[in-house]
RNA sequence: GCCGGCGUGACGGAGCGGUUUAACGUGCUCGGCUUGAGACCGAGUGUCUCGAAAGAGACCGCAGGUUCGAAUCCUGUCGCCGGCGCCA
């Protein structure tokens, strides 16, 4: 959520960003909550005042019964105060409730160097890396090969569970977890600690980590629990230190989540129809970081290099795209999208997204921390990108690294996490 | 699911209708002592809101209620702990 003061002090700059983001409605809602809070703080005023004036006589009031003397006066006085009271909170709670909505609802200011545009055709490349070698053989699509292979099935999936959902087997199973193991791997080398989050949360923390308003109907809820389960472990994280203050030395917090993320939405069907791309229930390996602001670029350009390390350890050509302003969603500040190559449409797809979210995540979940050598208190800021989503990763590998007699071979960096296994058939 | 206990500041923990301006301790900040550190001594320090400031107000899990006055009494609710039950 955006911070009261700076909607407060500097309008404009929420204008700006709005405008950018070409949220006509929400430059409404602004003007609005000017206004409402404007006669919020004035109603604040004159119920401070009536407070003041009632603890003022609650207190007379006892000193004249302690000295055993007449207190009628100041009775019939006090008597008449709660009632005014009352009626100034009445206005004031409803104003504020309006104002918490807004705020919960503005989008995070955007960072200067986001490209200006109106949907995702205009996000800019800002990087491409890798080969992209014609093969001299028809490359299958992975959802077929991997039947064909007797590594997934589909079938029995859609019998037990529904459309979205898979079983993986034998070899390729086993491939989804050396990408994870992989992935863990590289964290922990620098620095990350290995997080395995709880799969469910509850309604409160998860309303701090995304606007359950907009996002309920793509959630799994239980029925018989105030739980939803998470999309992904960014969430569980997020929301790890919700209502605490952290000591600055403690910052940067760097967490690698590890667990499966479970999504009603699914996207269209079609050609992914029988595939790991667009699926309800897929393992993913996150980064998160909580850190000072000052760090925040710092350590953004870090988790979207250790993303393409990945990708280049595992040869797969990618690109960088810096999101636009028109498709950057509310929480990010700034946001890179990395693009896996795939042979078969020859273009890039979707694998990772990585988000400064400077402030707006932590002020949502209340998460601040002490300045060091002072009682100054400031907000933390949080940042994260997807080191692997593993089954997303298994098209693009898949499609890399097919062989023209239809097998698949091993990454040699995977190897060492499939018993030295090289070919897949 | 049933029964019992408990939710107070960064933390531990008092208070159980009106000197609560939330005791006391730990931690933290500043100063003294010290070559330095520790120990020790002294001072300060809950959070949030409004206010240019002086200051004022709110907050004791949350939401209501009783009262001139509630951390304190009442009702509801959420959470935590313990015991019993259930446990593919």
């Amino acid at each position: 959520m955006l911070d009261i003061n700076l909607v407060r002090e500097s309008p404009a700059i929420v204008e700006k960003s709005l405008k950018k983001r070409h949220e006509k409605e929400m430059l409404k809602w602004l003007d609005d909550l000017l206004k409402k809070d404007a006669k919020w703080r004035k109603l604040k005023q004159d119920a401070d005042k009536l407070r003041a004036r009632r603890n003022k006589i609650s207190k007379e009031i006892n000193q004249a019964k302690k000295q055993d003397k007449d207190a009628k006066s100041l009775l019939d006085e006090a008597k008449t105060l709660p009632k005014k009271i009352t009626e100034i909170e009445e206005q004031s709670k409803e104003l504020q409730k309006k104002i918490n909505w807004y705020l919960m609802r503005l989008p995070n200011i955007l960072d200067k160097s986001v490209p200006y545009g109106k949907d995702d055709s205009d996000n800019v490349v800002v990087k491409e890396w890798g080969k992209k070698t014609k093969r001299d053989f028809e490359i299958k699509h992975h959802g077929q090969l991997a039947a064909e292979l007797g590594l997934a099935d589909f079938e029995r999936a859609v019998k037990i569970s529904g459309t979205g959902f898979f079983y993986l087997k034998g070899d390729l199973a086993l491939l989804d977890l050396a990408l994870q193991r992989y992935a863990i791997d590289k964290l922990r080398k620098k620095g990350y600690t290995l997080i395995q989050p709880p799969h469910l949360m509850r309604r409160k923390p998860y309303e701090g980590v995304v606007s359950l308003a907009d996002f309920e109907d793509v959630m799994y809820k239980t029925e018989q629990e105030d739980l939803y389960l998470i999309a992904t472990s960014e969430h569980p994280m997020a929301a790890m230190y919700m209502d605490e203050i952290l000591e600055e030395e403690q910052l940067p917090i760097k967490f690698a989540g590890a667990s499966p993320c479970y999504r009603r939405e699914i996207g269209k069907h079609g050609l992914d129809e029988r595939g790991f791309f667009r699926v309800h229930q897929f393992n993913k390996i996150e980064q998160f970081i909580f850190c000072k602001p000052e760090d925040g670029n710092k350590y953004f350009e870090e988790i979207a290099r250790n993303a393409e390390e990945l990708m280049e350890e595992l040869a797969i050509p990618y690109q960088r795209k810096l999101v636009c302003t028109g498709d950057i969603g509310i929480i990010a500040a700034k946001k890179y999208d990395i693009d896996g190559y795939s042979p078969r449409e020859d273009k890039y797809i979707e694998l990772m997204s990585c988000s400064n979210c400077t402030d707006y995540q932590a002020r949502r979940l209340n998460i601040r921390y002490r300045k060091k050598g002072s009682m100054e208190k400031g907000v933390v800021h949080t940042l994260n990108n997807t080191m692997i989503a593993t089954t997303r990763f298994l098209r693009v590998l898949i499609e890399n690294y097919q062989t023209k007699k239809g097998t698949i071979e091993v990454p040699k960096a995977l190897q060492p996490y499939m018993d030295g296994l090289k070919e897949i058939k």
